[in-house]
DNA sequence: AATAAATTTCAATAATTACTGAAAGTTTAA
DNA sequence: TTAAACTTTCAGTAATTATTGAAATTTATT
């Protein structure tokens, strides 16, 4: 295989494992570019190397800033800006489970820890609701400092 | 909160849980009412909790199923099937990662491992993929292997 | 302050994904 | 073997999500 097939399909490949968890193709694509480039990339490289829009790509920049796994870079003497990922794996995948727990998991556990102190109610039923969420809010309690 | 309000809240949280993991909605909440509910439930009665057509149930259950995280079980005398959920949340979690391996991970640590060993080249750019994608399948390796 | 370069926004549209409902298929029982 | 009870399939449709592209905005330069 050559360099360049094999960067094709790395690129599709990682896009389509985003999509699987819940990050847009996009996004993943980009922020997978920016890993294997030994530089910094311009909007316009990006869009050219990806194929798509301005307005994607600056779009999906921004997301991938706020995640905080993409950084701006601004060249002496040049107008445009430049973006580079994160280049350490570890400190990558730390940042995104901090902020999905921050995004995802914590309102989960606001949502757990409220429906499971309803209105006492003896039926069997509203009994084993009590008991399931209870072991969910714990269960995730516990997944979430990991 | 009254018990079927927090009922309800509760399956939509879970659903769209679902969606941001890359599960879908429904197959979240049918997955979700199953855990709660003291008894199984056959096919009527899931549709008419979540309010869904009997194909949408029928494809849900079938790939929850699929997973091996909720069983038909026969009941004597009854000619319809009943779902049940599996109740011990760990055992939960340890099906669907390795689900979740078996189906994603490891296709794409094939891939991985096949884009790393392309013909060598030796421009800068290529350097840096081969070094990336190797410390990629290193790490997706060892996060696989938990 | 006018122009140029680059970026962002967002309404319109495209692409993808999920859902419905009715027809076809299966199973059980009489 | 017929029929009733139930389940599955799948074409069509609806809902959601992603993308485009052009106008508006911002930022830098002369």
């Amino acid at each position: 295989m050559k360099f360049k097939e094999a960067k094709e399909q790395f690129l599709q490949t990682w896009g389509a494992l985003g999509s699987q968890w819940g990050i847009n193709k996009t996004m993943a694509q980009i922020h997978a570019l920016l890993m294997i480039s030994p530089d910094s990339l311009s909007m316009e490289e990006i869009m050219e190397e990806l194929q798509i829009s301005r307005g994607n790509a600056s779009m999906n920049l921004r997301g991938l800033v706020d995640w905080g796994i993409v950084y701006k870079e601004f060249k002496p003497g040049e107008r445009r800006e430049f973006f580079k990922a994160d280049q350490d794996i570890d400190s990558l995948a730390r940042k995104i489970a901090i902020e999905r727990s921050k995004r995802e998991i914590k309102p989960t556990l606001r949502v757990l820890d409220d429906v499971r102190n309803f209105e006492e109610d003896s039926s069997n039923e509203a009994q084993k609701f009590k008991q399931k969420t209870e072991e969910l809010f714990d269960f995730v309690s516990r997944a979430d400092t990991m």
